[in-house]
RNA sequence: GGACGUUUAGCUCAGUUGGUUAGAGCGCACCGUUCACAUCGGUGAGGUCGCAGGUUCGAAUCCUGCAACGUCCACCA
């Protein structure tokens, strides 16, 4: 064995070890062992990465949880297939590119360079993205299989794509149509809902009339969409504007003559402004709605670029809204038909990218529809493998073939019959609350980058009306149906592509078209046993971008669920609670602390110290000290395979020849017989017990609970007890050995670099990764031994704390002489070796001291102490009376709850026996405070 | 406006169906380096579990109300 440094330095190691693991191919699930190829499927997707640029701290906490996972799963014997993959991002790319180009001097890249050098640059940008992920992806110790790497931009995926648009609009499903959508006028987009996030401003709000001779007074923050009114609404019930309803008025407002109908409508609010609703079916979702019920015409005055169009009148036409705001309200103003103006709190919606007021246009777009009924092709969402009770209430199935449902059932059934479960429970009803409320999804943008909307135009007649369908003939596919045939130049929603990720990544569809694309029928086939895939695990602010879509992509492609979990993490912030932000300058970059810390140190501070759902907090200062708890394990395996090598242990070589023989059968008579000693049973019961509890935690995705539990075993019980007591009783080296290599089986998941380190110098069988997890606890718990064991370690920290205290510290050597029970007295006898050995102290059992149980010997210079002299008596006596009285209150309650019938019938038993015993240990202690205080 | 979450030690957070005297890490105070580790060891201080009620033999945990902070959704035009 070489020589072993006195710290672990992870930068030298981490890299070799990630390259041997990709090497011995055991990321790969159809290179695992035998036990493995046998077992049980089990797989997670990894969230693919936007080829953006560089992965931040979500995205290493992601890794770390599923690297967790599946390291976990693959040890213990499943078929474990982790997919790595990354993400085209669409309107995300394009933008970031397009930013790049304007930096190095370009006005309008997408103009100077057309759409296909301008889509080179974004590729050539895609691909470097992609190489650094991948290269981030490696450094974190991500044990996912390289070979199966996946993209939601090649041709498997793309292949994946056109088949879903095609199937859906055969079913019906993707339809294209004239409907109010956000745009975006800065990206020149549509954008989904989701794209959507609102800012609070304060504008004004403005009460006025249309002209002098309207009736009726309106109040609006857009003055300038009320060209486009076509009707004022009121509520059915209003008193004041009954007389109006039916009539309809022709103002001419600001230059433009309208035609205003009074309608009545339950939707307005007749306490708010004037009770009185200015209807712009064009530019408002809400209008539009009410225009639909009462047949009302859309008069659209606003265009794509922000800005007035034409039929405004020339004083307003091409001015952007902004400037027509301001110009109306001065206009309107000087004519005197504002009543009033007021600043309000708006919630203005802006585009996620970019940040630009989203305009609602009305617009010819595709959408897939949600709450349409569809004539299924297959089985869905019937779970076979559903337990009985589920069966019982029909939870276990959906729908047979040929079923009419809408997407919106599937979605909602999905989660609501259990086959997906979501982790946190508690997101599960704002799922509900999203699905219920879901409106049609727009899902074609106007941007270069991504799948082209795979439809085909040729006209029919020399004036198409393609808006209308007129005079225009539309087919799907995926090339060019022939001569005349133009494609639609619009592209797909970057989470039309990644709702199919689930099973895209794996190879569907099953077949290629006979129209292209290489036939690659083994993929899906090969594959289907991993869907649905086991754990879906992400950020919890993608619960709706991404989880719902793919349960509906994959309930209507193959009828059944995409995950069976899906696992949450909350967002990752910096030490103040702030999201990490550029501006704010207070990211911690994965890739700056790695080689600070190491791997594992950073994956420790991730998965440990935070449930799912919740945001976690995150500073240097805590990944400091898994560094050092790193650095503890390492020091841990160091002292044992140090003291287990009997060729270099000094105090092992002396009995080398009957410790040798003797090896196996201590360890065999520890495990099973009761042998050994006493702290030998102890840290094998507390080892066994450890493996049930850390696999049961792991098993129900409490990783910080499971990882704490680790960490107070192996740095308290392991090495401040039992290691020390080692040093002291020999001829432990089996037993050590196996509480090593079960250690670092238990932390390898979490830390896989480290213990991966230690596996190989120990020349440990085989390779750590695929070790067998241990699941069978080393020893069966016979004795009462861990009672017994604890018993003198509070002893010791009893003894530890005596010894501290002033007066005693002085003294170069301390004596203790116990007095006790007859059993206790008996363990100390038995264990005195270490007892004496951690507490630093003597100690004499059985001899006659009356003042306690903790005395000088007899004052005698040379090693001798006066403890009752030495100490601060007020001081002592203080400190005993209140430990004393704080045991009696307890003892009174605990007795006054023994006593009450009813607390025991009805509490459960072994509450009532562990509240008896600490009773009873309690007393005795009394009774010793009690001599003590005497004796002070 | 609706929904959800959070409130426990100086800080960051655990606390799984109600059950012993509520835990951990960091920080802090004091002591300690000859034999794995100072990225260390030992000892200790520190909490009326946000507030007010209720249910129960028993509440950090369940119920009701309130407060503060946060997130999401929908928006009042």
């Amino acid at each position: 064995m070489p020589e072993l440094p006195k710290a672990y330095d992870a930068s030298l190691v981490e890299e070799k070890i990630y390259a041997e693991w990709e090497a011995s191919g055991v990321f790969n699930p159809d290179k695992l062992p035998e036990r493995n190829q046998a077992g049980e499927p089990y797989c997670i997707m990894m969230p693919p990465p936007n080829r953006t640029g560089t992965l931040h701290m979500g995205h290493a906490m992601g890794m770390a949880i599923q690297d967790l996972l599946i390291r976990f799963e693959r040890m213990r014997g499943k078929k474990a297939l982790w997919v790595p993959g990354t993400d085209h991002a669409a309107i995300a790319t394009q933008v970031k590119v397009e930013q790049l180009l304007i930096k190095e001097g370009m006005k309008d890249p997408r103009k100077e360079l057309g759409r296909e050098k301008f889509l080179a640059r974004v590729v050539q940008f895609a691909d470097e993205s992609r190489d650094t992920i991948v290269n981030q992806t490696r450094k974190m110790g991500s044990s996912c299989d390289w070979s199966r790497e996946a993209y939601t931009f090649d041709e498997t995926r793309n292949r994946a794509v056109y088949r879903l648009f095609k199937m859906m609009h055969e079913d019906g499903l993707i339809e294209r149509g004239y409907r109010i959508v956000n745009w975006d006028p800065q990206f020149k987009t549509t954008l989904s809902d989701d794209e959507v996030q609102t800012k609070e401003v304060t504008t004004k709000l403005v009460t006025f009339t249309y002209d002098k001779e309207f009736p009726i007074a309106i109040s609006t923050t857009r003055p300038e969409t009320k060209f486009g009114d076509t009707a004022v609404a009121v509520h059915p019930d209003d008193a004041r504007y009954k007389a109006f309803i039916g009539k309809t008025f022709t103002p001419t407002f600001c230059g433009k003559p309208l035609s205003i109908k009074v309608v009545a409508d339950a939707a307005v609010d007749p306490k708010f402004g004037t009770g009185a609703l200015g209807v712009t079916p064009a530019h408002s979702m809400i209008d539009a709605d009410i225009a639909t019920r009462h047949g009302l015409p859309t008069v659209q005055v606003i265009g794509p670029d922000a800005r007035m169009l034409p039929d405004v009148g020339p004083e307003f036409a091409g001015l952007t809204v902004e400037e027509t705001r301001a110009k109306l309200i001065e206009r309107l103003e000087r004519d005197g038909l504002v009543t009033s103006i007021e600043d309000v709190q708006q919630n203005l919606p802006i585009a996620e990218r970019g940040g630009a007021p989203v305009e609602q246009l009305p617009m010819e777009q595709w959408f897939v529809r949600v709450n349409k009924p569809f004539t299924l092709r297959q089985d869905t969402l019937r779970d076979p493998k559903a337990p009985l009770w589920k069966k019982l209430i029909g939870l276990d199935r959906g729908w047979k073939k040929g079923d009419q449902v809408t997407l919106k059932q599937l979605m909602r059934f999905a989660v609501e019959s259990g086959q997906t479960r979501i982790v946190p429970e508690s997101f599960t009803k704002i799922y509900f609350n999203w699905i219920d409320n879901l409106r049609d999804w727009c899902i074609s943008r106007q941007i270069w980058f991504g799948h082209r909307v795979p439809v085909w135009y040729r006209s029919t007649s020399p004036q198409p009306s393609p808006s209308k369908g007129e005079g225009v003939e539309m087919v799907v596919s995926d090339v060019s149906p022939g001569e005349g045939w133009e494609q639609d130049p619009d592209t797909l929603d970057t989470w039309f592509s990644s709702g199919s990720w689930t099973f895209s990544a794996l190879g569907w569809p099953p077949y290629a078209e006979a129209s292209g694309g290489k036939p690659d029928e083994d993929a899906w086939a090969k594959h289907r046993a991993y869907h649905p895939t086991s754990v879906l695990e992400t950020g919890k602010d993608i619960l709706f971008f991404w989880i719902a879509r793919m349960v509906l992509m994959s309930t209507y492609a193959l009828g059944e669920v995409p995950f069976k979990d899906a696992y949450l993490h909350g967002l990752v912030r910096d030490e103040q609670g702030r999201k990490m932000s550029k501006s704010l300058g207070n990211i911690l970059d994965p890739l700056e602390l790695i080689p600070k810390y190491g791997t594992d140190a950073v994956r420790l501070s991730l998965l440990i110290g935070n449930t799912p759902g919740q945001d976690t907090r995150l500073s240097e200062q805590k990944i400091e000290g898994y560094r050092n708890f790193t650095n503890k394990l390492w020091n841990i395996s160091r002292f044992i395979l140090t003291m287990t090598e009997t060729s270099r242990h000094p105090e092992e070589r002396s009995d080398e020849g009957s410790h040798l023989a003797a090896r196996s059968e201590i360890l065999r008579s520890a495990q099973n017989d009761n042998g050994g000693t006493l702290a030998d049973r102890w840290i094998l019961s507390r080892l066994s017990e450890v493996v049930a509890s850390v696999t049961k935690k792991l098993e129900t995705y409490q990783f910080s609970a499971a990882g704490e539990e680790l960490r107070d075993f192996t740095w308290n019980d392991l090495a401040d007890w039992y290691l020390e007591i080692a040093k002291v009783e020999k001829g432990k080296s089996e037993i050590l050995k196996t509480v090593l290599q079960t250690v670092l089986k238990l932390w390898h998941p979490f830390m896989p670099f480290v213990t991966e380190y230690v596996w190989g110098i120990a020349g440990f069988d085989g390779k750590l990764i695929v070790a067998e997890w241990p699941t069978s606890p080393p020893t069966p718990l016979l004795r009462n031994e861990r009672g017994e064991f604890d018993r003198l370690r509070t002893l010791v920290v009893d003894m530890r704390r005596l010894r501290a205290e002033q007066g005693v510290e002085a003294a170069k050597q301390v004596e203790f002489s116990i007095a006790g029970d007859q059993s206790l007295l008996k363990l100390v006898e038995e264990n005195r070796a270490w007892i004496e050995r951690l507490s630093n102290s003597t100690c004499a059992t059985g001899s006659a001291i009356p003042e306690g149980w903790v005395v000088t010997p007899s004052g005698t210079a040379t090693v001798g102490l006066n403890l009752a002299g030495a100490v601060d008596l007020e001081k002592e006596k203080a400190k005993l009376g209140k430990e004393l009285e704080q045991l009696k209150k307890y003892v009174a309650s605990t007795e006054g709850k023994l006593s009450n019938q009813e607390f025991t019938t009805k509490a459960p038993v072994h509450v009532i026996n562990d509240m008896k015993a600490k009773l009873e240990e309690a007393k005795i202690k009394i009774e010793t405070l009690e001599k003590r205080q005497k004796s002070l």
